[in-house]
DNA sequence: CCTGAAAACAGACCCCC
DNA sequence: GGGGGTCTGTTTTCAGG
């Protein structure tokens, strides 16, 4: 179900990730076309699927979200009932910005913004109390070195 | 340095979030205001730096990069001289898209997109012949649980 | 600080190459 | 599949309440 993706479509979607606001005049004159072939192209791979949300990023400290953690999570349960709990869950939670499972002996890997610590506290303790958990890490972010959405394409 | 925010702009950034493509008028009606003072207030968050990079999500799977790693680094070192380095390193690699200096025993943790393990250790030998580090763990993602860039304002 | 109108602009879709 | 023009709606600006 895969979309072939040439050059030119590569060069648009990296135009489009620097800057979604521009107008398709710019981003066609940046990737040496015109309107209309940018235009048809950027429809069809918005019906493929490939792009996705058209989205603002904002300053989380300016809005006071204050804190980061990575929350390393060890589970001795692996049930299919105990990870469709824990996964609605996460979904629920705002403040769990990413969620991975893991190869390996940690399972999962969340990153979760909040205003501060107690903030975060708060979030654990609700976490464990929803759902068994057999060991928790939290990696507290001291500073963001680097923040993208830019994929490497 | 921080400008008053109220809950008429909290609001519009949670429009704004959840859909940058859309009308004025659709986010006016939204937030129970009119066309002229949400964009005067965008004006101004934009200004101040709260709203950031227009952009859109895009779908890593579909491009090709099926594999994403967290990386726990430890250092021995921490002169300022090899901080830089190894700052100028990571900004520089596309395929590092977040970086975050920790407290705690592990000093960093990054996450890395890649096509597959064969371009992730492309990356992982050439930052360690840029830079000393004394100790690195790669967690391999199986599965993106969840993955949000809103912010929960 | 909001309302409403007016001007500049960009997006969506046509036909022709 | 690309290039140019046109219509429609949206962004941006501005006068007035």
């Amino acid at each position: 179900m895969s979309v072939q993706i040439d050059a030119l479509d590569r060069k648009i979607l990296q135009a489009l990730q620097a800057d979604a606001g521009q107008s398709l005049d710019e981003i066609a004159k940046k990737v040496g076309s015109s309107k209309t072939p940018v235009w048809t192209r950027i429809k069809k791979m918005r019906e493929a699927g490939i792009i996705g949300q058209q989205t603002v990023l904002l300053d989380a400290e300016a809005l006071g979200l204050e804190a980061c953690f990575f929350v390393l999570i060890r589970t001795s349960e692996h049930e299919a009932e105990w990870q469709q709990k824990f996964l609605a869950t996460l979904q629920a939670r705002p403040e769990v910005m990413e969620a991975h499972r893991l190869a390996g002996d940690i399972d999962y890997i969340l990153k979760v913004r909040v205003a501060n610590a107690r903030a975060y506290d708060v979030f654990y303790q609700a976490l464990i109390s929803e759902v068994r958990i057999y060991n928790v890490t939290a990696l507290l972010s001291m500073e963001q070195i680097k923040s993208t959405t830019m994929l490497p394409i």
